[in-house]
DNA sequence: GAGTTTGAAACT
DNA sequence: CAGTTTCAAACTC
């Protein structure tokens, strides 16, 4: 591991440096030629979703490109009802250009629709009412109903055209059949441009331009299809396809904002910075321009849904509960929400910092273990939104990562328009603005902005050899300063590691080193996925956790808020693992729970702690017994003796942002009835997918709604985590390792994975007390306090919501058996918890 | 910008 | 498991 050699390089990465720069994500996009029924136009797109992935977006897309399109398509012709948008849609989808369409629409169509028809039997086989939920769908889109949330993915039944799901399958497969033969014969042309050009060429085509554009995945273009519709109805139809082709040119041009419903541009934009660099959007980025396409469209939808939302996270969030609440089911319109982040839409502040992008990584690595990223993103939906929402739970995860990549691909585009680097940053930094918290992982992935795609563009032609790479480009050293950037990207300046090791920021947090990057020799880029996963699962079997979010969140207990209403971290959220401080008294950034703006506690083994987010004794005397509020009183307290960072301030949603912080919502009515859900981490919950606020978490049923507030991170948190959680290696390995390591770690936190027998076992089993002075053990032993919530206070303890959940999970059952592994997290959890209090 | 300090990560 | 080394970020000058 230490130096990967070039030799490592995986021949995809070979092969791609080989490779013309044209041809930008040679690897990924030749891995996905052959692996993906839809061929050479994602291939392009696809840059930088790891090739493993790419195979999975089949799965992955076709239920939402399936849906979305061919739905869309067949109604469209169909049903006249639908808006001229729709018939336009239609007309472009055919008229698509060849490349565009022939990838997507002609060799994908036909999975699509196959993969449609699955998924509608799956949403029938979920939950019958969604099938009906569409067809009324359309009334309410986006109301918050599970209804609005099916109509999205199946905007056609909206329209009421489609009331066999098998009959629109059916014309959607002729249609597609068609427009194979018409297809046929046609180059196709990944690049963007040229989809570009033929949106242009037609103005009417708005809508199709976007998916030709798109190219990228059939699921993007589903997507797009949806999203537009969705957005029309927010806006409207014709206007939303516009506002999308045009972002397309805009991003191709190289302009950076874009305005169009609503704020969904901005968030649009946000997204794309987000997504570069996340390893995660592999397979968004992979999707690159149409994905940014089906984003800002996607995003225009939901925004459209609610529009009121996008103002703030809240309002996200807020939407997100409202569906899932108001849905007996967790329907699509969660998870659709629940993908499209807060933080996507617009609003910086919205932008939740990635919590999980370690997890992305994960993700990746597991959804390439699995085959798929589509099958991930399944499993994910099954894990969390539970059987139901399988599919419109994978949709709406494509859907996000969709936006990321396109918002990467949309950052690309911009970089390579403007030409100049400064203006790119400038771009970057304007998305990167809107970050709440430069830490937060959004933030990070803002600063790679550059879509993977495009990242490999640019090391192709910097370098033909690795050691290019070595040499920082201009803009890495602009930004030689290690850590975050102003726009509160992370960038690394790894000279010995490679960037292959935790050492390195950007892959400690599941993302690709970017341009902002000062590393030297750096492997951590879409060319060398290989070696990246490779050494990622190094790691990972050495420490299933090591790429676990490393901030963890209380479930039951809310956020303390001050007198003032905001939050107030330090008491919620808590470092997995704790520091290990003996100079700096956890006031300085060496300080990892300083860093990420959370209390110490008691894993942490700091000497001399004055964490003004909370000090360590603060915590283990709450953990003996202190109430909430006096925790909160205290952290008031702290807070108004020190003068937090920006990041403290957060809103009443923002919490730590943490890029690794996940947060699980502490309450939910069911949570107080029943412990172990409250425990269950979000992907346990169908209500995990959808992002909720604290507001939305008093109303529900929904058992948890993930989403932490400010978690915008959360959102990307939440996102991430529904991707990475399945996929996780972790998840993989078995929960028990990971579990162990958390434990270790968190002491307290209550890490509910499902596949964590073990590990309960463990925290059932006394533990030992972990060494304050031993560092080695810190990361494995579990905390003092943890102890004794398990043994004195354990039911105590946990109800008190003293555990802390790993909101994202990213390890979290989902790998496997997602809903069954959910039941039975469950039911081990509160086993465990039963035989603590026994204890 | 260079050098120092710090603590996590990795190694033995 | 404990101790040491390595590493890169954070910090200081």
């Amino acid at each position: 591991m230490d130096s990967p050699n070039p030799d490592k390089i995986t021949p995809s990465a070979i092969s791609s440096l080989s490779d013309s720069p044209s041809v930008q994500e040679s690897p990924f996009s030749s891995f996905v030629s052959n692996l993906s029924p839809i061929k050479s136009v994602k291939v392009a797109h696809v840059a930088q979703g790891f090739p493993e992935l790419a195979s999975p977006p089949l799965v992955f897309t076709s239920p939402r490109i399936n849906a979305q399109r061919e739905t869309s398509l067949p109604k469209r012709s169909q049903n006249p009802q639908f808006s001229s948008a729709h018939d336009t849609n239609k007309d472009c989808d055919a008229k698509n250009s060849p490349q565009s369409e022939s990838c997507s629409s002609s060799g994908c169509g036909v999975e699509f629709l196959t993969d449609f028809k699955e998924v509608d039997c799956l949403n029938t086989d979920s939950d019958n009412t969604s099938l009906k939920g569409t067809n009324n769908a359309s009334k309410s889109l986006f109301s918050g109903s599970k209804e609005s949330k099916i109509t999205a993915f199946k905007f056609d039944d909206k329209s009421g055209l489609f009331t066999d799901a098998a009959t629109v399958v059916e014309a959607h497969l002729d249609s597609l059949e068609k427009a194979k033969k018409d297809i046929q014969g046609k180059p196709k042309s990944d690049e963007p441009i040229n989809v570009e050009e033929e949106q242009k060429d037609d103005a009417s085509n708005k809508c199709p331009n976007i998916e030709s554009g798109l190219h990228v995945s059939h699921a993007f273009k589903e997507h797009d299809c949806q999203n537009s519709h969705s957005q029309d109805r927010g806006c409207s139809h014709q206007g939303a396809c516009t506002s999308t082709s045009q972002l397309l040119h805009e991003s191709l041009q190289s302009v950076l904002t874009f305005e169009g419903c609503g704020g969904s541009e901005k968030v649009f934009h946000n997204q794309h910075g987000v997504h570069r660099r996340c390893l995660q959007f592999g397979e968004a980025s992979m999707y690159s321009n149409s994905s940014l396409n089906a984003t800002s469209e996607t995003n225009g939808s939901s925004l459209a849904a609610t529009n009121a939302e996008f103002e703030s996270l809240e309002q996200c969030h807020t939407d997100l509960e409202a569906t899932s609440s108001k849905g007996t089911m967790v329907n699509l319109p969660q998870p659709i929400a629940t993908s499209l982040p807060p933080r996507y839409f617009g609003n910086s502040s919205t932008f939740c910092k990635p919590s999980g992008i370690g997890l992305h990584l994960n993700s990746i690595v597991n959804a390439a273990s699995m085959g798929q990223s589509a099958t991930a993103s399944i499993k994910l939906e099954d894990h969390y939104m539970g059987v139901k929402v399988k599919q419109y739970t994978s949709v709406s995860i494509h859907l996000i990562e969709n936006t990321k990549s396109c918002s990467a691909s949309s950052n690309e585009v911009d970089k390579s328009s403007a030409g100049d680097e400064e203006r790119w940053y400038e771009a970057k930094a304007l998305i990167a603005a809107n970050s709440a918290s430069a830490e937060s992982p959004n933030t990070v992935e803002f600063e790679n902005q550059v879509a993977p795609y495009e990242k490999r563009k640019l090391n192709l032609q910097k370098t033909d050899s690795l050691e290019e790479y070595d040499q920082p480009s201009p803009r890495k050293k602009r930004k030689k300063t290690a850590g975050t950037d102003s726009d509160g990207c992370k960038r690394c300046n790894c000279k010995k590691t490679k960037c292959l090791k935790l050492y390195c920021d950007c892959f400690a947090a599941g993302i690709y080193c970017a341009e902002p990057c000062a590393c030297q020799g750096c492997f951590n880029r879409p060319e060398y996925e290989d070696t990246v996963i490779e050494t990622r699962q190094q790691i990972e079997s050495r420490n299933p956790l090591a790429f676990a979010p490393k901030i963890v969140q209380r479930v039951t207990e809310l956020p303390p808020k001050n007198e003032d209403g905001s939050q107030m971290t330090p008491s919620s959220a808590r470092h997995k693992r704790g520091c290990n401080c003996k100079k700096s008294m956890c006031l300085k950034k060496y300080c990892e729970c300083y860093q990420a703006n959370v209390g110490c506690s008691n894993g942490c083994r700091c000497e001399g702690c004055k964490n003004v987010y909370g000090k360590k004794e603060e915590f283990v005397a709450v953990e003996h017994g202190v109430t909430k509020e006096m925790l909160s009183n205290r952290a008031d307290e702290k807070r108004s003796e020190n003068a937090f960072d920006g990041s403290l301030d957060l809103d009443a949603y923002d919490w730590p942002a943490n890029n690794n912080i996940r947060t699980m919502d502490p309450i939910s009515p069911s949570c107080d009835t029943d412990p172990s859900l409250c425990h269950l981490t979000a992907p346990s919950d169908t209500s995990s997918m959808a992002l909720t606020s604290s507001r939305a978490r008093n109303r529900t049923n929904v058992p948890q709604v993930q989403l932490c507030p400010r978690s915008d991170s959360l959102s990307s948190g939440g996102t991430l985590r529904l991707r990475n959680s399945p996929v996780t290696p972790i998840t993989r390995l078995s929960g028990t390792k990971s579990l162990q390591g958390l434990d270790s770690g968190s002491g307290f936190y209550d890490i509910l994975q499902d596949d964590t027998p073990e590990i309960l076992k463990d925290d059932s089993t006394p533990i030992k007390s972990v060494k304050v002075s031993s560092p080695n053990k810190k990361r494995i032993s579990p905390p003092h306090g943890y102890i004794h919530e398990l043994g004195s206070s354990s039911s105590g303890g946990l109800r008190s919501g003293r555990k802390f959940i790993l909101k994202a999970v990213p390890s979290f059952p989902p790998l496997t058996p997602c809903i069954d592994s959910k039941d039975n997290t469950i039911k081990k959890t509160s086993n465990l918890r039963d035989n603590n209090s026994n204890k």
